[in-house]
DNA sequence: ATCGCAATTTTGTCTAACAAGTACACATGC
DNA sequence: GCATGTGTACTTGTTAGACAAAATTGCGAT
């Protein structure tokens, strides 16, 4: 069946909600209230009480029972788990990938416009950086692994709102440890390339968690 | 804060529906009436609506647009997929927890449990094998690993509901699996425990798949 | 200044209703 | 006979308004 762009007006709202977290349009710690998000879309309260329980549900927002959601703030804690994570599922993905020596298209092709943005905003490599990891999950071909990884990935996105311009890390590194991933996949190296996944994720989680730590007792 | 039993109306719904999910008691393909399970549970409709939608995103039940909520029927296909999935996430656990020779004391306790039911119903072996994969797991003290694993869990244990009693694998074998898999753990053996871990869940994988595929064909 | 109490605010749930979409049975035309 | 079209019944999607329950906030008393 040919994908339609048609969704339910709930999905509409979290569809929109998403991005203007992401972009930094809802800052981390604001308040959503069910009234104000139905009355800005024009739409009944259950509506809008539907869309941001999915939010809370995706770990995007946080709301205990009788108190109005909020955008998630993440503790330096929240992004060390959260890398942690996804270290687990994506050594296992460049084990096995490297098992049959299976380079993915789209990872070379992500990490080729890394490369080239090298002179640009920091904020304008994370979509290609996400995009990367992305695909070397994508190429194992399993539905509920890419699932679970897209779900890891609105809460990678959420990080990177925290720190917007930072530049936490250099595009020539990340570019430079991607390509040494694939070459390592490539000759079928897996323990290798786990160890270098390891390496590219711990030095960025740390760097990120230093920065969230900074910007934490400022807050 | 004290754990309490205090759970929203919704919530007591949905933990009720999973019950009779997993026990069989609605079995894969039930049709479940928006207007049905509010009566059943003397509640307005909304509500039950809300404990359907949770049901539908866990992957529990599967329903489209406008049509009424199923409990959903997991195919060959979906089983694979399942172990796949959590084969990825464990052998990267049992590989973590191989390289600091941790061995999770839970997950010893839930072997001695199958071992202790070696006559015991197929059925009731069950819940101390996934209460021993998810202590491996667990033993990771990730709070975000722990709860990607359990929701694969849910959909593990709706597995268990397609095939009931019958038994596809001994429980001498599985105990014997398991304490082999904990053994190389202890040892610091990385790379043999996963490859125990892989075998295992293949083959645990392939006899399910099996059973549902000689089951599909009836129904 | 701290504690407790009351007012306000916000969420949780309900009733009732209409709109919109799907499925199935039926009739029609080739 | 088979494919196509139509219509009806059923189910879900969304809305409106309302009340109850719980939490926050601010005020007042000790």
């Amino acid at each position: 069946m040919a994908r339609l762009g048609v969704v339910s007006v709930v999905q509409a709202i979290i569809r929109d909600l998403r991005e203007r977290i992401f972009s930094g349009d809802l800052a981390p710690g604001s308040a959503l209230r069910e009234v104000d998000v139905a009355e800005h879309y024009e739409v009944a309260r259950p509506t809008a009480k539907a869309a941001l329980e999915n939010l809370v549900a995706t770990g995007l927002l946080s709301r205990n029972a009788h108190q109005t959601a909020r955008v998630r703030r993440l503790t330096p804690a929240d992004t060390r788990d959260i890398y942690r994570t996804r270290a687990i599922i994506e050594a296992e993905a460049v084990r096995l990938l490297a098992s049959t020596r299976h380079v993915p298209e789209a990872a070379l092709e992500s990490n080729a416009r890394i490369t080239a943005l090298r002179d640009a905003s920091p904020i304008q490599i994370v979509d290609p950086d996400v995009r990367f990891h992305t695909a070397l999950v994508d190429a194992l071909q399993s539905p509920r692994t890419s699932t679970i990884y897209e779900q890891l990935t609105d809460e990678i996105r959420l990080c990177m709102s925290h720190v917007q311009d930072a530049t936490l890390l250099s595009t020539e590194r990340i570019a430079a440890e991607h390509g040494q991933l694939l070459e390592l996949i490539a000759a079928g190296d897996g323990d290798g390339a786990a160890e270098v996944l390891q390496r590219h994720l711990d030095n960025a989680s740390t760097r990120l968690a230093e920065h969230l730590a900074g910007l934490g007792s400022a807050v």
